[in-house]
DNA sequence: TAGGACGGTAAA
DNA sequence: TTACCGTCCTAA
């Protein structure tokens, strides 16, 4: 009797053993249709000893497999990630493998329609019809429809001859296939110190070794072009490449230089796409046809035939941290996953975090720089405008000196870029009679006011409610005055300081989807935007000539925050919109406006020495203990009844364990103490590196109970501290 | 007594 | 997670 071991597609649910049916064949990875009580679920057939079942069954009790998808099982090295990526993150490997299963109806196979054609069978009874069907449709194949226009017949004639045997069916897949990119498309001119980093990176992709890289060259220095001829080595290798962004609603430009370098477009993936898109996309990656794949965090997990090579571009970017469900970083998983599939990995970033450069420093991530912006374009000059000196009007927020710099820089017909990281109109509006604060009443945040919407939005869980004209406490009407400035407050500023200027606002309300993203693009280099306004949907990774005014309107906001990396951020986020600047033949000009411009970040900014910002900013963190030099990990509580959620955070700081080298803060309520309607409480673990975190509070909750509706969410290498 | 809401539990 | 079952309550 053969048993096998199945990971099914159900969170809640460990592994569990089925009986392999006489004829039925499968193997560690194979993927597999399962009943489960009164339903049928997905799922794969896993090494009994790699995935421990907490109770055994009997042979007796088992049911049958029902069956075993045409599909290539899930190759050894995703398994071992999908098992590491559940263990490091506390996650269920279900929950994991979801992610690699991402499309339940690829599993079924790909779209197919049925057509006919005829078999070469005479028909018994051959009408005139008939015969004039069969004589004119030839060796033509099509819907019945198309076959009775050719044939000038009606459809019963054509269904007769299916009927009898003269015409068969046959299915059609209806997915277009994808195109090959090609590698020797339209290679680009590199400069010697690119072409020896490029050499280098498709050396590690022909030798097929696990090889972690970080590409580090400040913007504009073409390290685009240098990995894209990582992907070529890759595609001649006939291996497939993965190349991860940040955010997928702006990759648009970046699709535009992939097809001008390869030819024809990479297959994306990303959570917008349509079921049909995803299924293709899916079975395209699974079978291998996919050659090269651009895709949001989430398609690091996609079962890829022959993986030859994996880029994070931008790795630093925070967004690659998911924040929900598995709480995984997608850029260090790409380096597990590099690692258990032996292929380089590529992480590319003008501002690397300081937990790559210390990796670097370690040792184990090889470091290749390039040296200088590309070309004849020079780095921006970066000037402080000092908010306590040089102070904008009231109820405005750009300062005398940045509004000269937009008039000049309109007046000789160049671009300018307003950066303020907060959507919307106003972050904030209350009452002036009675101070009534409009809250969200599911969160606890404030309503943002936007005005191109007419609504005030939460920015968390989505709430919005038309503006009342009269305050809901008072009834005062006329009262209600917006604090504090949004994008859209200052594009308001631009166009009364600017009349004649043409803004665009870019922000995830306006930039939603790729072909706005491709709008906005064709506008900005056609010249028909004078003025842009954006949060940092603006920083990441547009190229714009004629873009040569960069005024981050706020350069304190990021470090309000206050987490241990606020500091960090705020310089990427700054280094990164003050690249947008100066990128073509014409220099460009970056102002900050701050009200501390003696600010370590403001100060590596201006002088341009990052090496001595991130030394303090290393040597902080290694004093504190804190990441890369020690672990966090938080516990989140959350409930929809308050009493539920703090006293099961009670609970669980009461239960800590001692463990030397591991402290335990809380719990306290978390900054965002109510969220979509759900109480929550939050413990931080402390830990010292060396410490194996993740068991000790595996062992610690599990030992544990909290009432139904509770949840208990562990987040392993937080970002977020909300 | 039928039917609905709720909570607990099994799923191999 | 989902389906199902038992318990308890209410309306008829």
């Amino acid at each position: 009797m053969s048993r096998a071991r199945v990971l099914l597609l159900n969170s809640a649910l460990g592994p569990l053993d089925y009986r392999v049916p006489h004829g039925m064949a499968v193997e560690p990875g194979s993927i597999v249709l399962a009943p489960l009580g009164p339903r049928q679920l997905a799922g794969v057939v896993w090494e009994a000893e790699r995935m421990p079942s907490d109770a055994e069954v009997g042979d007796n009790r088992l049911r049958n497999l029902l069956s075993v998808y045409d599909l290539p099982p899930i190759a050894a090295p995703l398994r071992r990630l999908i098992e590491w990526t559940a263990n490091y993150y506390l996650a269920p490997p279900a929950a994991v493998l979801r992610m690699s299963l991402a499309s339940a109806s690829a599993l079924e196979g790909g779209r197919t329609v049925v057509e006919y054609r005829a078999t070469g069978v005479v028909p018994d009874r051959l009408t005139p019809q008939r015969a004039q069907a069969l004589e004119r449709i030839g060796e033509r194949q099509g819907l019945v429809r198309e076959l009775a226009a050719i044939a000038d017949v009606t459809d019963a004639v054509i269904r007769g001859l299916v009927k009898t045997g003269a015409i068969e069916a046959v299915e059609v897949a209806v997915d277009a296939p994808f195109i090959d990119p090609d590698p020797s498309f339209a290679p680009p001119e590199l400069s010697p110190e690119q072409r020896e980093v490029a050499d280098s990176i498709v050396e590690a992709v022909d030798a097929h070794r696990f090889d972690p890289m970080l590409l580090d060259g400040v913007t504009g220095s073409g390290k685009t072009e240098v990995y894209f001829e990582a992907v070529a080595a890759a595609i001649r290798a006939g291996r497939q490449s993965l190349i991860l962004l940040p955010e997928i609603a702006l990759t648009e430009p970046f699709l535009k230089r992939f097809e001008k370098r390869f030819g024809h477009l990479p297959v994306a993936w990303h959570s917008d796409l349509r079921q049909s898109q995803r299924r293709r996309a899916w079975r395209a990656i699974a079978t291998g046809e996919a050659k090269v794949v651009i895709g949001a965090r989430s398609s690091l997990f996609l079962p890829y035939r022959n993986l030859g090579l994996i880029v994070v571009d931008e790795a630093h970017e925070t967004s690659f941290k998911q924040e929900e469900g598995v709480m995984y970083h997608a850029r260090d998983v790409a380096v597990m996953r590099g690692h258990f599939e032996s292929i380089p990995v590529l992480l590319a970033s003008a501002t690397p975090a300081i937990e790559t450069r210390q990796m670097v420093a370690a040792g184990k991530y090889r470091e290749l720089k390039l040296p200088g912006r590309y070309g004849p374009a020079q780095m921006p000059a970066i000037s402080i405008i000092n908010l306590t000196q040089d102070v904008p009007p009231k109820q405005r927020w750009i300062a005398p000196t940045l509004v000269a710099a937009l008039q000049e820089t309109m007046e000789k017909g160049e671009q300018s870029l307003l950066f303020l990281n907060r959507r919307g109109y106003a972050p904030l509006t209350l009452c002036r009679t009675c101070g009534h604060r409009f809250r969200c009443p599911n969160c606890t945040a404030w309503m943002v006011e936007h005005r191109l919407m007419a609504r005030l939005a939460c920015h968390h869980c989505g709430h919005v409610m038309p503006p009342p004209a009269a305050c809901p406490e008072c009834h005062e009407e006329d009262s209600l005055v917006a604090c504090g400035p949004g994008v859209e407050r200052i594009a308001d500023e631009v166009a009364a300081i600017l009349p004649d200027a043409r803004t665009a606002v870019v922000t995830s309300d306006t930039i939603w989807s790729p072909a706005k993203a491709a709008e906005f693009v064709n506008r900005m280099e056609a010249g028909d935007i004078d003025v842009v306004i954006g949060t940092q949907l603006i920083t990441k990774g547009y190229h714009f000539p004629n873009l040569t005014l960069v005024g981050v309107v706020d350069a304190d906001l990021g470090l309000s925050g206050g987490d241990l990396r606020a500091a960090e951020r705020s310089f990427q986020q700054i280094a990164q919109v003050a690249g947008r600047a100066g990128r073509g033949a014409k220099p460009g000009r970056v102002f900050l406006q701050t009200r501390e411009p003696q600010a370590p970040v403001i100060q590596a900014l201006v002088t341009g020495d990052a090496d001595s910002f991130y030394e303090a900013e290393t040597d902080s963190r290694r004093e504190a203990g804190a990441p890369p030099f020690g672990r966090y990990a938080a516990i989140i509580v959350s409930a929809e009844k308050q009493d539920e959620a703090v006293a099961t955070a009670r609970l669980i700081g009461r239960s800590a364990p001692e463990v030397e080298g591991m402290m335990v803060f809380g719990p306290a309520p978390a900054p965002l103490a109510m969220l979509r309607g759900r109480h929550r409480q939050r413990l931080l673990v402390h830990a010292r590196r060396a410490l194996d975190v993740q068991d000790v509070i595996r062992g610690w909750l599990g030992a544990l109970e909290w009432p139904r509706g509770v949840r208990v969410a562990v987040d392993v290498d937080p970002y977020s501290f909300m």
